[in-house]
DNA sequence: GCTAAAAGTTAGGCAAACTTAAATTATGAA
DNA sequence: TTCATAATTTAAGTTTGCCTAACTTTTAGC
């Protein structure tokens, strides 16, 4: 239904991040990113280049990073994706929290619509 | 203790479709790889060229490719984490056969060696 | 209010993994 | 046996995502 699928994997990450950095200040820096997603400065202005064209942030020079509604909408599905995929590594597969945290990173990007669902009905069901 | 980590993703895709293609008729053809992995032919020859390089190849120009020893034992080792999480996503989840296998595909190379191991000890206790 | 250090951007490059287009080699049917 | 077609390779280029180096802007301490 929704054609979102213009967007990299990559960059789910960089707007996963500017959600997370967000909270304590309401925006990001790009130094907070950087910092969550272990690259280098440039990186992030190349990333946030990208992002901005694509209507997902807003970005003003030299400062504050934020999201759009588009953006935000986009961050929080992919935060819930890891959260679901990191509780399942951890508490049913009894994978250590730190592995979790990494493989559900990466998974949370390869992952269909389907599996997730199922992942999701899954979780429900297990939960106590 | 193995330092095989210098093969990307891709590369191990290439290694699991020749092992594939090879079950026939012992050897593998470029025709076979494309078709496996829905790629065009240079893709192919690219990668061949990398594989041959790093030893886990053999290939007659214009013709016939297949494993090294040690070719094949990654090849294998891709294979078993590719059919333990489709066997989970299918089984386990109930995902489609066909979305079990595509998703199997992509979280085959992103997995961790303790994720990986965690779910082979879960699917064994979920055997009946 | 000036200036050094921190934060951010721009420029240029590299590697991986694709692609299209053009050249080359093999093969099979007449 | 020759020659058209299928299979393969080579050449050149694109995209993504990262990097280092060099430059610019901001910010804080004095």
């Amino acid at each position: 239904m929704k054609q979102n699928k213009n967007i990299t994997g990559s960059m789910e990450d960089y707007l996963e991040a500017i959600a997370i950095a967000s909270v304590k200040e309401g925006a990001a820096r790009v130094t907070d990113i950087k910092t969550l997603l272990g690259v280098k400065m440039p990186s992030v202005s190349g990333a946030l280049a990208v992002l901005l064209k694509a209507g997902l942030i807003k970005h003003e020079k030299y400062g504050r990073v934020t999201l759009t509604k588009k953006g935000a909408a986009i961050a929080k599905e992919v935060k819930k994706k890891h959260a679901v995929i990191s509780a399942f590594l951890h508490g049913v597969l009894g994978v250590s929290p730190d592995a979790a945290d990494i493989d559900a990173c990466k998974i949370e990007h390869v992952i269909s619509a389907e599996t997730f669902k199922k992942l999701c009905s899954f979780m429900r069901a297990h939960k106590k």
